[in-house]
DNA sequence: CTTGTATAGGACATTTTGTTGCACAGCGAT
DNA sequence: ATCGCTGTGCAACAAAATGTCCTATACAAG
């Protein structure tokens, strides 16, 4: 347990953290500065170094904060194809309209030298992947796929392809793009065309 | 054609950026600064900021430098398998082995607010889907595969899941990965199994 | 040799970053 | 309501980083 904590202490947090990750998706990491964030919040530059001494643990907290699950839950019913359809819609849409999408690379990036970073990083794919997993794992139970299926591999590649699209390639994920993605995975999971 | 330069200012520049990308990949896009290049090689602040006023641009040669391409020809005799198997060991390498690994995510979280880092990452990739279409291309001119495939998917498909494992999940890309790999973009081909 | 150009080095100004002390206000407890 | 505790704002300050300028020197090209 957690003591009970003053109410201001968490408002600065919270109003701090707020503009912190407003700055990240709009000017990168670098702009978050004790200054930037004192500038956009109007807490005091002090009060910010005695929150976060050191300005990457502002940073971490500002990328949890991006990370935070959406608490959807996936459907599960089936078929496969109208249940990926859902969960990969969700993730496009995260990538698309959300600060997820253009901070994602932001924290990929700090991963490579901060291990909190890598963390968050973790944390979220993880949630994301037993999301789908939970999809595969019904389709199975309901006979629709074979026992043999690398289950694990298609996982992969139905969350990898619009990763690599929107964030490393700088594609559009749009409705088409996603109904052939969702046909190619369903064609190596053995399930009929529609 | 641009005019012959004087050796120093060529000599200074590549000493220069070669230490950029050592930091780049050792410490991260923020230790890249014209004091930490300049106290690397021995090379004045101040000529660094007469080649570099603005460090950003100092950062992008880098970036350039690193991603500078590998100069090796895919394989394109067949049959698709064996093509597809060592340009993607050759993709998988250059994650493992070489500044690019390190490099790549930084010169992507850059793409995000800096043009001239989205051209990067842009180039290279499409040097990249360059390779691997040269191989589908040779497999469909010799019959390996139906002309209703869709090609450019697989090409996306296979190079987006190393580069999701490597970059953005932090898994390994071995060996074992790599063939299974290889199999279900096969089977997505429409070519026989082993 | 001569002229033009690049660099090293240092002085300096400016900006950013980090630290500290103090007054004040909100919080919780009595 | 009052009191002690704690978080905040503010200002002054120190330290470090960044950016600019000038001069002497070394190298390059004709």
């Amino acid at each position: 347990m957690s003591k009970p904590q003053d109410p201001r202490l968490i408002a600065t947090r919270e109003a701090a953290l707020e503009a912190a990750q407003l700055i990240l998706q709009e000017e990168g990491v670098l702009a978050v500065t004790h200054a930037s964030v004192s500038e956009a919040t109007g807490i005091s530059r002090s009060t910010l170094y005695r929150h976060w001494p050191q300005i990457d643990r502002m940073r971490n907290d500002a990328f949890k904060r991006a990370a935070s699950p959406s608490n959807i839950p996936p459907a599960t019913d089936g078929p496969l194809r109208t249940d990926l359809t859902w969960v990969l819609g969700i993730l496009v849409s995260a990538l698309n309209d959300t600060p997820w999408g253009p901070i994602a690379p932001q924290v990929i990036a700090a991963a490579a030298t901060d291990q909190e970073a890598r963390t968050v990083i973790n944390d979220f794919m993880s949630e994301r992947i037993a999301y789908v997993d939970r999809i595969f794992d019904a389709a199975r139970s309901r006979g629709e796929i074979a026992p043999d299926v690398p289950v694990r591999n298609l996982i992969e590649m139905a969350i990898a392809v619009p990763y690599f699209r929107k964030l490393i390639a700088g594609l559009p994920l749009d409705q088409d793009w996603l109904e052939s993605h969702v046909d190619m995975i369903c064609q190596l999971a053995g399930v009929a065309d529609k």
